[in-house]
DNA sequence: GGACCTATTTATAATTG
DNA sequence: TCAATTATAAATAGGTC
């Protein structure tokens, strides 16, 4: 009880914290923060969500519930990317997805490190579908996710 | 200024809420201060982050910054899933992706939606590493995603 | 680094219009 | 449905140990 300024007050909560010591235990208290009310929502909607956090230059914190995976997986599944030239119909999507898929079988025999934006484009395109399918088969992939808990800082 | 009970109260937030109004309220509000504080979190560490979410039966709400895909492009190749039956040696890993990888490619012409769960377990750990090199190649690829705002609802 | 403290700011449940 | 209100509960910045 002695020098005592602010506490609870600021209201600049959308700059960056220039000082690496405050920023660091910002981080820590907001992502505790944040991942806890995501596991409410979750509690109290029946949603499943997961979150991702890159601090810059960092290992990721995750947290998912149930799972980081399936709720990955099932967003990526969900998504139908339009193709970058054409408009897209709804209803060629898939046919298109699958012309690209053909295209792309002779890829995966050479060196995909050389790949041009052009070409990994349209291989992600091929890869987010076969990952569609794949995304049914079970869920015991999980490689020791959270499941409601805190992930170990 | 008659009725006037609760308001800011109740600690039950661990409990899905049973009426359906209120529960679709809760919803759109929790959801918004979740991605509010995930906003403020990445502009005050100045960190990636996104947020997925998939109420029950309904299409998935998503947070972003400064970009869905990117940031799960990156975890996912950040991931190095261990063998279901090997402990799996940190040197050997990518060496063992890349030897289902050659397995899968012959699975990439017959059809996918005939495989069991095994074989997709292993074709997933091949599009993962796939994926892993596809994500360096720009990020025009973006549908259409949130960059630090809102997500139409 | 973590655990606790506390003034202050935010989030939000229930309600009203 | 949807914005605004407001009492109350939570989150949290800065501090101490």
């Amino acid at each position: 009880m002695s020098t005592r300024l602010i506490k609870g007050s600021k209201s600049v909560r959308l700059a960056k914290i220039e000082n690496q010591n405050n920023r660091q235990v910002t981080f820590s208290k907001r992502r505790n923060g944040v991942f806890k009310k995501a596991n409410e929502l979750a509690a109290m909607i029946g949603a499943e969500i997961c979150i991702i956090v890159f601090p810059p230059g960092s290992k990721p914190y995750s947290f998912g519930h149930p799972n980081v995976n399936e709720t990955i997986d099932k967003y990526v599944g969900e998504e139908t990317p339009p193709s970058p030239s054409s408009p897209g119909i709804d209803g060629n999507k898939l046919k298109n997805t699958n012309k690209n898929l053909e295209r792309q079988q002779e890829w995966f025999r050479g060196p995909i490190d050389k790949m041009n934006y052009t070409e990994a484009s349209m291989l992600k395109e091929g890869l987010e579908y076969l990952l569609l399918k794949v995304k049914n088969y079970g869920t015991e992939r999980g490689y020791g996710y959270e499941n409601g808990k805190w992930k170990a800082e």
